[in-house]
DNA sequence: AAATGGTTCAACCGCGGTTGC
DNA sequence: GGCAACCGCGGTTGAACCATT
């Protein structure tokens, strides 16, 4: 594995300008990927390990990585999608044009948090889920301890796709109801309403809720209860 | 002007996942 | 299947910068 333990080999600290050019040209050439041959190629003279070589072109050197201050569409863009994805910093930067995941996690945690007053927490929510007999085929009840869970968020920044494993931690008395927990991201805040739906999978089933989801009251629709946070 | 403390952000680290042999 | 190389992610670090005393 590259990166463990110190590497004598290996420049460490900030670019030079030399070594952005020596990294841009050889882009230029090569093309992005396979950053450890950057190294190995005594030509290049840059003495960085493929890692480093990488970071510096995905966050920096990339002509579509936006410099400057964020702009408040930007910033607003962040904390709804962080509402929804908590520290899913890549996730979130595929979302705000020109921002890499360092950008955002950068100025999450030195601005938008204390802006938001936001205290690192962690946030787990259980669910109680009645899964009818038409969801759940009768010999098929007992013998799930875990689904995949794919949940979709909807709100004005378009459709998010996340995966979540929600794991059977009890069962009551009746044979269809289930208790789940979902282990959310930490940090996730949820100050708007949004639709959102969870499609259930395992071998042999499968189902699909929808609901408009409205933080911190219990709601229930269909077969679903929700427990709240 | 110097010392100190706080903030920012580029870069590093460790880890898990993927790929190819 | 096992292994190594590679890739990508999120958490953390520390040098540089800024503000205050």
């Amino acid at each position: 594995m590259e990166g463990r333990h110190g590497n004598d080999e290996y420049k460490k600290g900030l670019w030079t300008v030399e070594e952005d050019r020596i990294l841009m040209e050889y882009v230029k050439v090569h093309g992005k990927g396979k950053w450890n041959r950057i190294a190995k190629m005594s030509a290049a003279g840059l003495k960085r390990c493929g890692k480093s070589c990488r970071l510096r072109w995905m966050n920096y050197l990339s002509p579509s990585v936006k410099r400057g201050d964020f702009s408040e569409d930007e910033e607003d863009l962040i904390i709804r999608l962080h509402n929804l994805l908590g520290n899913r910093w890549s996730l979130i930067a595929g979302r705000v044009p020109g921002r890499t995941d360092n950008q955002v996690k950068n100025h999450w945690n030195t601005y938008l948090s204390k802006k938001l007053g936001i205290k690192k927490e962690k946030n787990k929510v259980c669910v109680n889920a009645r899964l009818s007999s038409r969801d759940l085929g009768s010999e098929n009840r007992n013998i799930f301890s875990k689904f995949n869970c794919n949940e979709t968020f909807n709100d004005n920044a378009g459709e998010i796709a996340t995966e979540t494993v929600l794991t059977k931690c009890d069962s009551d008395d009746h044979d269809d109801a289930f208790k789940f927990i979902i282990d959310r991201q930490e940090d996730t805040i949820i100050d708007d309403n949004y639709a959102t739906s969870f499609q259930f999978s395992s071998d042999d089933l499968s189902s699909h809720i929808a609901y408009l989801m409205e933080p911190l009251d219990a709601f229930s629709l269909d077969h679903f209860v929700w427990d709240g946070l």
